[in-house]
DNA sequence: ATAATATGTGTACTATATACGCAAAAATAC
DNA sequence: GTATTTTTGCGTATATAGTACACATATTAT
């Protein structure tokens, strides 16, 4: 085995987060280094003995105190030798998804260090950051359509219409309220709470929750979750 | 930025080919160190300087002496550490697609370091390449619903037959070969030649051509090729 | 009380998916 | 050279799923 590789490992997350009807992306500003007070997306180097599960987890808490919905491994990114100045150093990048409670508390607790930013707004960033967000931002959109990850962006509990929302908002394109409901009610995976939520003016919505058991059988017999739209 | 970082970055491929109605994978025979004589899946330690995708095809080139058609990033492994005994390596790891008559020929010069291996009778193998493996096959079964990647399993001129059976074959189902035909041949992006086939008995089968540029012109009008089977 | 706002619901129509069997062209057997 | 076997080629009726579309209800604000 050669021995004489010098190639880092890093890890870096894109962690989605919804709220008032618009997708943001944690981004993190660099306390040392090379790279000191740029706005960079959460992740660094795996240390020896770590996984890169852990490695992930590690710093999204080191670095943005948060503990993550939903964590899926995205892309590794290596085919730009040069994309870290310093090191030839290849990204395992993951994307993530955290509900609407711990977006507010990051915005809240770190603004110097640590941001939501839009999704469509957002700056140049260094490294391949804004290719990896674009990766991640095509991801997220492909899977709305067949893998129920909206819900992890939700409080447990949640209006039908944010959850219209959060499609037509991800999706960019309008949803046909009626179509919409009648087909996602279909699967069966989602229960009417007791609750009611009252937002101000309007008729108050009856609240909905999401059931991962009733979809994990779904699945388990060959049913797979899908939905489109006009 | 840590400089005691001590983990390799290798990469492995997994190469599937098609032939005689059965699907194979690629393996092959260490000649040096640890794992001499072990069968295994092509591949090894990035170099210096080197993108992943090049140490691919490198490697393809060094051990198997192949060319593929299609080359896609599947997946990177990293979360057991011991994956390799002798060091901490992750895998980051590819799947690739390779025509008939490849297949013929890597078989012919190298019976001893090379071989394919059919995918219901893979064998146990050193590392994680079981995992890595079904990780492919998985992802070639999900892949042909949604993308014409069968065609990359076939000669560029080939009877309507063998796409069929390439698909029963793959997918391990029944296929209804009118519906199939009319689905596939709704796209437009198969063209009959002039030419037959004969192929001993049976009536002689039109030879049909896959066409990159007529799908290419589908996918940017926002249509996308799906196919399902009852 | 009235207006404004958001929720909640059903049906007719269109398009797609599914099920299904027989004739044609060649090779092989007799 | 005729009959049999093998494989290709093709159409239609039915069932399922997707799409388009409008008005009543429950609440808050004025």
């Amino acid at each position: 085995m050669q021995n004489n590789q010098n190639i880092k490992v890093a890890v870096d997350a894109v962690v989605f987060g919804y709220h008032n009807n618009a997708l943001y992306v944690l981004l993190v500003q660099q306390k040392y280094g090379f790279y000191k007070n740029q706005w960079v997306l959460p992740g660094g180097l795996v240390q020896n003995g770590e996984t890169l599960t852990k490695a992930v987890h590690r710093e999204l808490h080191e670095e943005a105190g948060i503990k993550v919905n939903y964590l899926e491994q995205l892309y590794t990114f290596g085919d730009d030798v040069e994309r870290d100045k310093r090191n030839q150093v290849i990204s395992v990048s993951y994307f993530a998804l955290v509900n609407p409670g711990l977006l507010q508390l990051a915005a809240a607790t770190d603004a110097q260090d640590v941001k939501w930013q839009n999704i469509n707004n957002i700056p140049s960033l260094p490294f391949d950051h804004n290719l990896i967000i674009d990766t991640a931002f095509k991801r997220i959109k492909a899977k709305l359509h067949y893998q129920p990850i909206g819900f992890d962006l939700l409080p447990k509990k949640f209006p039908f219409s944010d959850l219209e929302h959060l499609y037509a908002t991800i999706l960019e394109q309008d949803i046909d309220r009626r179509n919409f409901r009648k087909k996602i009610l279909s699967f069966g995976f989602i229960k009417k709470c007791d609750e009611k939520q009252k937002n101000g003016s309007g008729r108050p919505a009856q609240l909905y929750t999401f059931e991962p058991n009733k979809y994990k059988a779904l699945e388990e017999n060959g049913i797979h979750f899908e939905i489109k739209f006009a």
